[in-house]
RNA sequence: UGUCUGAUGGUGUAACUGGCAACACGUCUGAUUCUGGAUCAGAAGAGUCCAGGUUCGAGCCCUGGUCGGACAACCA
């Protein structure tokens, strides 16, 4: 057990996923775990969401380290949903979860769990908790509790119902099951210490009352356990040895272990450990905002392709390996971490270099007319499908006298470094024949309306005989080839880097990005893609890597930018100013 | 204010019981290329928040500061 390189190991889960990890802290305290021979030497994680909103990015951080944690170590991990709040939870939410998981490419330990499957057994501990001493029903309201837990600076106020004995606890306890008694107008405590400086610890709530119906258990319990009575004890029920959660659950954490000691009959104790949340620049992680995002309808739904959620970023077209990289490129840490969203892009353009086809596809189409080219003739050539998969072939495509090109692949003025099209110069269309440019049609108002080009024929395939260089290579496609398809380009949801910077009187909702979504209705494609489905991610050339959106349909493509390529031009022009 | 927690190149993570600060991304060169993409080769960039101490030797240990973050709901 020496070397760096020995605490690499290679993983081999389920299906195809092979990842190689880098030992984190939590490694290191699992590994100590197994060296003491706790719990059995098992490794048990588990993934525990709310069902009251869509997973995000962050989320999927947490599914890897919890689920690649249990591949590790040969363990398992439980997918339960946290949902001992009816007011909040859905089975929306319950639904997208799961498809979000299996997406991300993880399988759960047998069917999902939810702490709702064992209300009646956290019922019975908490009547076990009063009988010991150790929880108190209290009949102060919500308002008296909290101002009677004093501050940061005093100690809390004990309760008048505080030192009731144990049958008249219990007897106030059932009854609260039984519905006799109004939202709010009673609570079970548990009785710790109101002068503990951890605030959680002064008699914290485990049951409040609240006559709604929940989502599974429909109006058969109108009592709920709170996050920290609860979410301990399902860790115990359900054998978890590693609960990890992130770094706000610290001060949670002397809470989680006494409730645990209340109820323990051995030795066996799950282990809480926090680490970092993820944030991302030009990214808004919290559930609530994303939630008036959406009811607010500043984007289309939590899966617009502008959402950090995981469902929305499956519509913009990244792959699960492309996050699971990601994932496992930011590491896991106990210090704030801020990622740059372009280490993201990074992820999915390395991922979907490899996997997506190549084709052509014009943008902001210019018409240019091959003046020395038959009329009705079409020529047929050969395109590579994918320059970094030779098992992906080729294809046709056609070439005919007019075509469309990109209208910045053009200028009539060049800057020095500008190795596209301009009056009088040439430039190879891929996969095709060098094109000259010999004149600049515009209109009344002065606009470049068309290029009128030659072709140099013996230039088939793009070189030329007699052997002269030819810089640049543009994509074009045939005008009476090519069909017509919606494309939506994407740029980050907020201008600023921290969108919840903000002037006095403003939210995040002012560092929105007007210019997220750029919709071109009628943008040009070569024929090849007409079948394209859902989903199905391609490389425009030149341009970047798009994805065929959902709400896509047979004879009306509609194409989500994903990414757009490295773009070292760009640089080179702005250095140029 | 209290508690908890953290601080290592531009960013993120490493550095086993102290032993020349490593890796990835980014940046910059150069090669190559029918995508200004990809690929390949190479370089620059931190002396580890500060001040003391222990030690032959400190990013790791000790003391005292500084700065950041989290939490302080009948949410999770």
């Amino acid at each position: 057990m020496g070397s760096p390189e020995e605490k690499k190991e290679s993983i081999a889960s389920e299906g195809d996923i092979k990842t190689t990890k880098a030992a984190n802290f939590i490694n290191n305290l699992i590994e100590e775990d197994l060296a003491a021979g706790k719990n059995g030497k098992r490794v048990h994680t588990r993934f525990p969401p709310e069902p009251n909103g869509y997973l995000h990015i962050g989320h999927a951080k947490s599914i890897c380290l919890n689920f690649g944690l249990a591949q590790q170590y040969n363990g398992l991990t439980n997918l339960r949903f946290d949902d001992t709040n009816p007011t909040k939870e859905d089975v929306e939410y319950v639904d997208s979860i799961k498809e979000d998981v299996q997406w991300l490419g993880f399988k759960w330990n047998d069917q999902e769990l939810y702490a709702s499957d064992y209300f009646e057994q956290l019922f019975e501990w908490a009547v076990k908790i009063i009988q010991s001493g150790n929880a108190y029903v209290d009949d102060q309201t919500a308002e008296e509790i909290s101002r009677n837990r004093g501050t940061v600076t005093k100690p809390g106020i004990e309760s008048p119902y505080r030192n009731r004995s144990v049958e008249e606890n219990l007897d106030l306890f059932y009854r609260m099951r039984k519905g006799e008694f109004p939202d709010g107008a009673k609570v079970l405590r548990a009785k710790i210490d109101m002068a503990d400086n951890n605030m959680l610890m002064r008699d914290p709530l485990m049951y409040r009352i609240i006559h709604a119906d929940h989502h599974r258990t429909g109006d058969k319990w109108c009592i709920y356990p709170m996050y920290d009575y609860a979410h301990g004890q399902c860790d115990y029920l359900e054998g978890i040895t590693h609960s990890i959660c992130t770094l706000e659950f610290e001060i949670h954490r002397p809470l989680y272990n006494w409730f645990l000691d209340q109820i323990a009959t051995s030795d066996y104790r799950p282990r809480q450990i926090e680490f970092s949340r993820l944030n991302l620049t030009y990214t808004m992680m919290s559930k609530r905002k994303l939630l008036k995002l959406v009811e607010d309808k500043y984007v289309s739904g939590w899966d617009d392709p502008r959402m950090p959620t995981i469902s929305g970023i499956r519509r913009r077209g990244y792959t699960p390996e492309s996050i699971r990289n990601f994932a496992e490129m930011i590491g896991v840490a106990k210090r704030d971490q801020l990622i740059d969203v372009s280490q993201l892009e990074y992820c999915v353009r390395e991922d979907l270099n490899k996997r997506a086809n190549r084709v052509m596809a014009v943008l902001n189409p210019l018409k240019v007319v091959i003046t020395n080219y038959p009329d009705d003739q079409v020529d047929e050539l050969d395109a590579i499908n994918n320059p970094e998969d030779p098992n992906a072939g080729s294809r046709k495509i056609q070439f005919s006298k007019v075509l469309y090109i990109e209208r910045e692949d053009f200028m009539e003025n060049p800057p020095k470094k500008f190795f596209r099209l301009f009056p009088g110069g040439e430039v190879r269309m891929r996969y095709a024949y060098f094109v000259r440019c010999n004149e600049v049609i515009k209109d009344e108002e002065g606009n470049i309306a068309e290029l009128h080009c030659t072709y140099d024929p013996a230039s088939r395939g793009g070189n030329s005989p007699d052997g002269r260089k030819v810089k640049g290579t543009i994509h074009w496609v045939s005008a009476q080839h090519a069909i017509e398809a919606e494309v939506r380009l994407f740029d980050r949801l907020f201008v600023k880097e921290n969108p919840e910077d903000v002037a006095e009187g403003q939210s995040f909702i002012d560092n929105l990005n007007p210019d997220s979504l750029i919709v071109l209705p009628k943008a040009y494609v070569e024929p090849s893609v007409a079948d394209a489905k859902p989903l199905d991610s391609f490389q425009f050339e030149r341009l970047g890597y798009f994805c065929v959106d959902t709400d896509s349909a047979k004879g009306k493509l509609v194409f989500n930018r994903t990414t757009t390529l490295k773009d070292s031009w760009s640089k080179i022009e702005k250095a140029g100013q």
